[in-house]
DNA sequence: CCACTTACTATACGGAGTCCAGAAATTACT
DNA sequence: AGTAATTTCTGGACTCCGTATAGTAAGTGG
């Protein structure tokens, strides 16, 4: 999945060509009754070469997130460098608005959106709830450090699970709001900031 | 599931003992490197039978947790009843702090406690998130009815992803903490308290 | 002794995900 | 040109999960 390399054989598909087949036949006959079979054979390729572009069937449906959430750990590093005043939680919470603001607001999660008639259930949900999961650990290390917490400590976690919790939710009310739904950035911001203020007082 | 009928034939196992044969074969084979034949088979019951007891093999994971989990709506509604003062964030984090005093401190879900050793990996994160995902339902729908909001808007959601967040880290590091750890009460009610103060504004 | 009810078993099936050996397509070197 | 090196694609086999079903076992109550 590194960005192709200038020799071999060149790539014959992409992700997006098999998110978009497979969004094609979520909506047709929805996810549960849409083989990985039928994704490759319409994106032209094989099955086996699907896992090649993605780790999992579920992956389809996260693809813009995920892509956003991959400049999370950067956005830490940036907020934690410029401005060291700030407290753990206001950090972690500009970082989460910095990574919406570069969002691409056009590029809404069709898993979000569409859910409901591509009859998702609560499963796949929480495919999506994971990927925010998966940033816990570094969001609470770098509270961790922030607050010189033994590594374990409750208070990190809490900071990080809460906070993460409240820009997922805003996200998805974000991408559910349909035409007509404003920024992304607009959307986290107020979220995180109210959960920070709460969890500010507790610099230690 | 249900607590067993006075009639027809009696159950020959049960959740606890499956659960039991699971954790010792996860704990040496790891939970990938063990199949449900294999914990059907060390209960003593067919692989079909297993399916009756489990919905599925994440969920042996979980079983303490669910358990507690099953009374937070009762929780909600207790709260909700008596308090109607209370703003919402303040009545989710006095349930969830309800949920966590009755629970019994003994039981510490073993996804948690051993997940490193049976090599849970993302299976944990995923089955994790269900729960989560899970309960945002509930919640969320409580706290939208108790503010008078719109299905779909926005804040609802974030007091509930909030609140579960925190009070999830913190009972995860409780199960983390090891023999030593205090009640799981104490774990959870500083954690949505503090949530809770920072979302207590926007009473609406 | 016979219904009735509930739980267990055997079996088969489809689909996800993994693995591997080999073929195809391109670049780089001689 | 020809060959090597590299990367991707492909077909097939395999394991396992989860579901469905039809039939059997083991109790309770008339």
């Amino acid at each position: 999945m590194t960005p192709s390399a200038r020799t071999g054989r060149p790539r014959r598909s992409s992700a997006e060509i098999l998110a978009d087949a497979a969004s094609e036949l979520f909506l047709e006959n929805g996810y549960a009754g849409t083989t990985v079979d039928q994704i490759a054979q319409r994106a032209g390729v094989s099955r086996a070469t699907f896992f090649n572009y993605f780790a999992g069937k579920a992956d389809l449906l996260w693809l813009d997130l995920d892509e956003s959430l991959r400049s999370l750990p950067g956005a830490l590093l940036e907020v934690g460098g410029s401005d060291p005043s700030l407290s753990a939680p206001d950090s972690v919470a500009r970082a989460l608005v910095l990574v919406a603001q570069r969002h691409d607001d056009s590029r809404v999660p069709w898993a979000l959106s569409q859910g409901e008639t591509m009859r998702l259930g609560d499963d796949l949900t929480a495919s999506g709830a994971a990927r925010f999961v998966a940033q816990h650990s570094i969001v609470a290390a770098f509270v961790a450090e922030r607050t010189e917490a033994r590594a374990g400590d409750a208070w990190p976690q809490v900071v990080s699970a809460a906070l993460l919790g409240a820009a997922g939710a805003a996200a998805v009310a974000w991408a559910r709001a349909g035409i007509g739904r404003g920024s992304l950035e607009d959307a986290v911001e107020p979220a995180v900031e109210a959960v920070a203020a709460g969890l500010g007082g507790h610099t230690l």
